[in-house]
DNA sequence: GAGCACTGC
């Protein structure tokens, strides 16, 4: 295997290589003839093939913008959106923003002039909603497809819909090579309005298949199953380091203590190594991690040491590491999901599926030939599903329903799915929103109320708090708790070890009614003491990006509202100082939007939900973990392993529940 | 007395 060492260098990794050479190079005319020809393409091709950069170029090239038409590009993710942009403009040679621009929350690098526009998939449904037909673009490309997330499936279905009134449109879905069969048959079986019967038309979507990988991947099955499958994948990693030719190791596990138990047991393990051999630098990757700490995975490792990196799913598709040449997958993922009778979210480890599990083999193979070891037989990989659950079959489907409902689909239960969700999820969505009064007795959307909360980009119940807020005389305070809320987290800075002082800062923050009033009370001390003086973040261990972020949430809500008319009073009282009324206000009003999530506690500190089926433990985050309390509202319910937790919780009154929901509560209490 | 894979408006 000598042969190996130093091979790397002399290739150019696939994302740098001049575009002329990228496999998709030859195919530019058959590509453009297929889009002419037919209303819809899908493009097949891996990683590194160029579809994403190179098209939207081809396109332009061959005078799809020439009408003013622009060529939209959807991405899954934030980060893809900007980065393709970015490497685009500059093939083209442009300034950002200008001929190639992207849109995504919060950042807009378009102009008048911009005719390749990259955005996220959620954007694009939003913008949907002003201009419905999508008139602006000439051309569409769902990039990810494959990913099955919500956006694209939804993007899928009004696009399929777009394109009855608008047969010029041409829209190209890139998927990776499993489900290619699938986006051109849901485009070329069309749904009779009236009937519901499906009828096949000429066919009108065409596939075509992009050269794939550049470097082969050898994949190695155990001959037996693992016991200990975090066990086994220390011991590959040992076995790969003593064995196998030069190149970093990218272990695949499913969550955060895993991954710092391997850290931690290969660090020590690696010790007892022989005395001049070639070390071991193991490091986690996963999302909880703070940017910097992420960043390591991206360095070179120092002189004789080997990079080893434990990471999430993370890996799989959002971030990419050079110089992986071994990939160890354990075969398991966290997967969410949602309980359509209980609205209870899970987080559990599950199989992964063979798409997923050759997407985490294909990490190992971008620079050089791979290896890719696999934890399980390869009896068990193939009993593996061919491909995860798509998102919008598992979710809480309340905000989409509601945005569906926006774009003036009245009969949800007929949009044309990729895949259709299961009709409980879909009556939950439709429960809930219907008692959060967005829609009527004809399940129709209500004005203004439903269709103000579809245009808040924030969740239904947080929706309605908002728009309760003005006649609580609590609107300022809202728009802070729901940006606040709306972070998902990663609020405080969490150093190694450190524990004890994170607590403690915490509880500097901490308010007797419970976590929104904490977190209300954590963003006035940072927008009054945070912004100017530079060590208060790093005083009270608060992460300044994380609030930065808050603040531009808070702004484009209370820009929102001001549009609906409403008037946003911005006189910057504490909860202290503005009395208890105020803090009681913003607990009715919380009430308004989040009786479903009400729950009371027993005397063991535990709480039961209001119909008394589900034990709920309040989570170590939250102030009411160890606190007294009697019945409380809370923003998230979720199970993990066997404990079901509630995040973010506030006191409030059982009465204000009859108050607020008499209809919700009538039979229940 | 103990913990959230990931993405997005």
């Amino acid at each position: 295997m000598a042969a190996d060492l130093d091979l790397g260098a002399a290739f150019i990794p696939a994302l740098h290589k001049p575009s002329a050479l990228l496999p998709i190079a030859k195919h530019r005319e058959t590509l453009l003839y297929m889009i002419e020809t037919y209303p819809v393409t899908v493009v097949v091709g891996q990683t590194g093939s160029g579809k994403s950069t190179q098209i939207p170029q081809y396109l332009e090239q061959a005078g799809w913008c020439a009408d003013g038409g622009v060529i939209g590009i959807t991405q899954p993710r934030r980060v893809a959106a900007t980065t393709v942009a970015i490497r685009v403009a500059e093939e083209v040679g442009c300034e950002i923003g200008k001929e190639v621009g992207y849109s995504i929350r919060f950042e807009d690098a378009t102009s008048a002039t911009t005719r390749i526009k990259f955005l996220t998939d959620g954007l694009l449904i939003r913008e949907a909603l002003v201009d419905p037909l999508l008139s602006r673009y000439s051309v569409i490309m769902v990039d990810e497809a494959h990913e099955r997330s919500i956006s694209s499936d939804i993007l899928l279905g009004l696009l399929k819909k777009i394109r009855k009134k608008r047969p010029e449109l041409r829209i190209i879905i890139s998927s990776a090579t499993l489900q290619a069969e699938d986006f051109a048959n849901f485009f070329s079986e069309s749904t009779d309005e009236a009937t519901g019967e499906g009828r096949q038309e000429k066919r009108a979507a065409a596939i075509v298949s992009l050269e794939g990988r550049t470097y082969p991947i050898d994949t190695l099955y155990l001959e037996a199953p693992a016991e200990d499958y975090l066990e086994k994948a220390i011991s590959t990693v040992f076995d790969i380091h003593t064995h196998e030719s030069k190149g970093d190791i990218l272990v695949f596990l499913t969550g955060r203590e895993e991954i710092d138990q391997a850290v931690q047991a290969v660090s020590e393990r690696s010790a007892q190594l022989p005395q001049g051999s070639e070390s071991i630098l193991p490091l986690p990757l996963y999302a909880g991690l703070s940017t910097e700490q992420q960043m390591y995975v991206f360095e070179e490792a120092p002189a004789n040491f080997r990079k080893v990196i434990f990471s999430t799913n993370i890996s799989e598709a959002s971030v990419t590491i050079d110089g992986i040449v071994y990939v160890v997958d354990c075969g398991f993922v966290k997967l969410r999901a949602y309980n359509p009778q209980t609205g209870i979210e899970t987080l559990t480890a599950t199989p992964v599926s063979k798409a997923s599990a050759a997407q985490r083999a294909g990490r190992a193979g971008r620079t050089k030939p791979g290896k890719c070891f696999r934890l399980y037989t390869e009896e068990a990989c193939q009993g593996l599903s061919e491909a995860n659950v798509p998102e919008i079959q598992r979710s809480n489907l309340a905000p989409f329903v509601l945005q569906l409902k926006a774009l003036g689909i009245d009969n949800v239960l007929r949009f044309d799915f990729l895949t259709p969700p299961p009709a409980e999820l879909m009556m939950r969505a439709i429960e809930l929103l219907y008692s959060l009064g967005a829609l009527d007795d004809y399940a129709k959307l209500t004005k203004p109320l439903g269709l103000r909360m579809a245009e808040l980009a924030v969740e239904p119940m947080m929706a309605k708090t908002l728009l309760s807020a003005p006649s609580f005389g609590c609107l300022s305070e809202i728009l802070t708790i729901a940006a606040m809320t709306s972070l998902g987290g990663g609020i405080w800075i969490q150093h190694d070890g450190g524990k004890k002082e994170a607590e403690s800062a915490k509880r500097k923050f901490a308010v007797e009614e419970g976590d929104h009033l904490a977190l209300l009370n954590v963003y006035q001390t940072f927008i009054t003491k945070g912004r100017k003086e530079a060590r208060f973040c790093h005083d009270n261990l608060i992460n300044f990006k994380t609030m930065t972020r808050a603040v531009s949430i808070r702004g484009q809500l209370k820009r929102y509202l001001e549009r609906f008319g409403v008037a946003v009073d911005e006189s910057l009282a504490t909860p202290s100082a503005s009395g208890a009324s105020k803090a009681e206000q913003i607990r009715r009003c919380l009430t308004t939007g989040y009786f479903a999530h009400a729950a009371r506690m027993q005397p063991d500190g535990t709480f039961r939900n209001v119909s008394g089926t589900t034990v709920l433990h309040a989570h170590p985050s939250s102030i009411m973990f160890n606190r007294k309390a009697d019945w409380v509202i809370f923003h998230e319910v979720m199970e993990t392993g066997d404990k079901t937790f509630i995040r973010d919780i506030t006191k409030i009154e059982k009465s204000w529940l009859l108050e607020y929901a008499p209809e919700f509560y009538k039979t229940s209490s």
